[in-house]
DNA sequence: CAATAGAGCGCT
DNA sequence: AAAGCGCTCTATTG
């Protein structure tokens, strides 16, 4: 096949032709690396196919394809004695033609991968994680472009739903290739599983793979300015690099507590169980609400508790609002509705459990994987576990993590979630480095706004919530006798309260959800909100600017972030004429959608919220890529004595710092925070509090 | 059997 | 009428 590259000489004269370029991409196709399961984990698989694209050229390199074109036998499923899930007997096929080796391979396209040149991938971070390992654990230099996250600058609204124009469903290779060209190569899931294949197959399917994402970087290099998306994007380019360091680099762990940890649950899990059967008089299934439903909801004469749900469940609610009529499945199993029979026996032993078998389930087993079952690999390699930090994970800029997700970790303020969060450990002769922006998204409405109450109390060093609760509970004069007087005991409710009315503000709750937070009746809640609007009007006349604003952009609404981000909302606007009803496969366009006044509020809590998340979404991630910078500049002058970045949870950075250098880690944290590039982004001063110097991570909040 | 929806719950 | 996420589990659906 034209393009497939078999010998180091021909290997040698491609690489002379791209650096006569100024851009390229590429693609690479993985196996399981020496552990089963790892296929899709970059740290950890095997690269067996390389494709490279630039201005009028393809190329393909094989190396380590196990098939030829010839199909032996065919594939054929059949069970496994161990999980007892049909597993794939997979294909026979003739001898592969002779094939380079990846080291051959790397070592000569190491200095194009070096270069200056703009290197392009779909979902870059994958491609640049998984050759890491093939250029001696370093990741590459930029600029690298993920076309993946160029798309989603341009429209961050794909896969949501969403009122606007059509769009593609998903922002994946093949969806993009075959909305934008209508071209669908990929017939047969080539690269779920390029092992099953033949060779001239897979060859064509890589081939093809980075064709097209060479036609998508040179589209979107083209379209980002025409948006005024150039300043955002080329922030976005910059973070690429830092997310793919943090992915290869990774987060410590104690594994032989995670181990301890999942032995200790299991035994706690085995007594409650017996608990629950106990109270509700036979065993059922503690983990299927359904279950749950019918033996505490339903008559004691049907085997039930009788106990008288009033929570609904989602489905249950919208049946009311549509006057549909109720049944037991429609009734709330959760923590808020099982709190209100506290005292049932059931009740407390379930609730006991539920949180047990949470953490268990999602922060150890998940870890720790079952030997055996490939789907579900042990996700710790060497003592790290490495998180997919994604950048274009959000519709507001900020990061999502996968696999596993490290910004769910819970709390330590529980003595379960402090076991948990604690699992995350810096080595011997290692410390972490743990700061997060104090009320940043306050801050930034604040610095938005310009003036006002809450602008002035920044100013004056007063923390967001004290200054709420001051100036909605009219205590001006003790406050000004007293700067603590919010921080006695019995006034800590009053600073609580209105943390939670802060919370409202930046989300747009209303005064039933205060109410339901606070634990206060709706009226009282009401009062309270009331009395925000009085003590803070300039946060209600820029709300209604900013609405304004967006709702001006006529055509598509939208707000910018800080930096320049866009957030799409359409459901904002009222004339449901000015709406292009989508026409998705999954999205019934209703005609008079926009004109419902429950979708037009939760747009303008989105457009709000989106301009502080966003915003923090913003400048977190150029704090990241300052800190990199800084890193790396270090790393040259003290080799074996790195600092590493190793988890961002939206208003949180963590370093990994030997513990004879925390004060200069410390230092580099505080001034890629809250240096001057980014405190002359916000008009009010930027706080981090300090920088807590930690074992585990458990230990920053203390 | 695999894929999907819903409930529920962890985080900022 | 609380913004933004991802994961696990069960039950249902094709």
């Amino acid at each position: 096949m034209d393009g497939v590259i078999y010998t180091p000489e021909q290997l040698k004269r491609e690489v002379e032709y791209f650096l006569k370029q100024d851009a390229f991409v590429f693609d690479v196709e993985s196996m399981d690396g020496v552990i089963p399961g790892t296929r899709g984990i970059p740290t950890q698989n095997q690269i067996v196919w390389l494709s490279l694209s630039t201005y009028g050229r393809n190329i393909i390199i094989p190396m380590g394809h196990p098939n030829g074109n010839n199909l032996l036998r065919k594939g054929f499923r059949k069970k496994n004695p161990e999980t007892k899930k049909m597993d794939w007997n997979p294909a026979v096929y003739d001898a592969p033609p002779k094939q380079m080796r990846p080291s051959e391979v790397f070592a000569i396209l190491e200095p194009l991968f070096f270069s200056d040149l703009i290197k392009g991938a779909h979902n870059a971070p994958f491609d640049v994680i998984s050759i890491a390992k093939y250029l001696g654990g370093r990741i590459i230099p930029g600029p690298i472009f993920c076309t993946l996250t160029m798309q989603w600058i341009k429209d961050e609204n794909i896969g949501q739903f969403s009122g606007g124009p059509r769009r593609p469903v998903k922002k994946d290779l093949k969806t993009l290739t075959s909305w934008y060209y209508g071209v669908k190569y990929d017939h047969n899931e080539v690269g779920k599983c390029i092992e099953l294949h033949p060779f001239k197959d897979v060859a064509r399917y890589a081939l093809l793979d980075s064709a097209y994402t060479w036609l998508l970087l040179r589209k979107f290099r083209r379209s980002i300015p025409e948006e005024a998306l150039q300043a955002i994007w080329e922030l976005e380019q910059a973070v690429t690099p830092v997310v793919c360091r943090m992915g290869l680099v990774g987060a410590p762990v104690d594994v032989q507590a995670i181990r301890e940890l999942d032995v200790y649950l299991t035994d706690l899990l085995v007594g409650i169980e017996t608990r629950v059967y106990q109270a509700a008089g036979k065993q059922f299934n503690i983990g299927s609400w359904q279950q749950k439903q019918d033996i505490l909801y339903k008559p004691k004469t049907e085997g039930g508790q009788g106990l008288k749900p009033t929570r609904l469940n989602k489905s249950g609610k919208l049946k009311k609002q549509k006057g549909i009529p109720l049944s037991i499945r429609d009734y709330s199993t959760d923590k808020d509705a099982l709190d209100d029979f506290v005292g049932n026996p059931l009740v407390d032993v379930l609730l006991e459990y539920s949180e047990i078998d949470k953490l268990r389930s999602t922060y150890v087993r998940a870890y720790l994987g079952v030997e055996g079952d490939s789907d579900k690999p042990c996700l710790i390699f060497n003592g790290r576990i490495h998180t997919d930090l994604v950048q274009y994970g959000t519709v507001t800029g900020r990061f999502s993590s996968r696999a596993p997700n490290l910004q769910n970790i819970p709390n330590p303020e529980s003595e379960l979630g402090s076991k948990v969060r604690g699992l995350f450990r810096a080595p011997e002769g290692y410390r972490l480095l743990v700061a997060d922006y104090a009320q940043m998204e306050l801050r930034i409405l604040a610095s938005m706004i310009g003036y006002g109450g809450l602008y002035d109390g920044f100013m004056a060093g007063i923390d967001a919530h004290t200054q709420t609760a001051v100036l909605v509970y009219n205590k001006q004069e003790e406050f000004a006798k007293d700067p603590d007087y919010m921080k006695h005991p019995e006034n800590m409710w009053m600073r609580s309260a209105a943390k939670t009315l802060n919370f409202a503000i930046v989300y747009g709750a209303g005064a039933a959800k205060v109410a339901a937070t606070i634990g206060i009746s709706v009226e009282e809640a009401q009062q309270l909100l009331d009395n925000h609007k009085v003590a803070f009007p300039e946060v209600y006349e820029f709300r209604d600017k900013i609405m304004a604003l967006a709702r001006s952009r006529r055509k598509s609404p939208y707000i910018r972030t800080i930096l320049g981000r866009k957030r799409r909302v359409w459901e904002v606007l009222r004339n449901v004429a000015e709406i292009e009803a989508p026409k998705l496969p999954w999205y019934e366009p209703q005609k008079h959608q926009a004109a419902v006044r429950s979708v037009i509020s939760r747009g303008e809590r989105q457009v709000f919220n989106s301009l502080v998340q966003g915003s923090l979404g913003d400048i977190i991630k150029l704090a990241m890529v300052r800190m990199d910078k800084v890193l790396s500049e270090d790393a040259v002058k003290n080799p074996g004595r790195e600092i590493q970045m190793i988890l961002s949870v939206h208003d949180e950075l963590v370093l990994l710092c030997p513990e004879d250098r925390v004060a200069e880690g410390s230092a580099m944290l505080l001034e890629a925070m809250i240096g001057k590039e980014i405190q002359d982004l916000i008009k009010v001063p930027l706080d981090i509090g300090k920088i807590a110097v930690v074992q585990r991570w458990s230990q920053a909040k203390e």
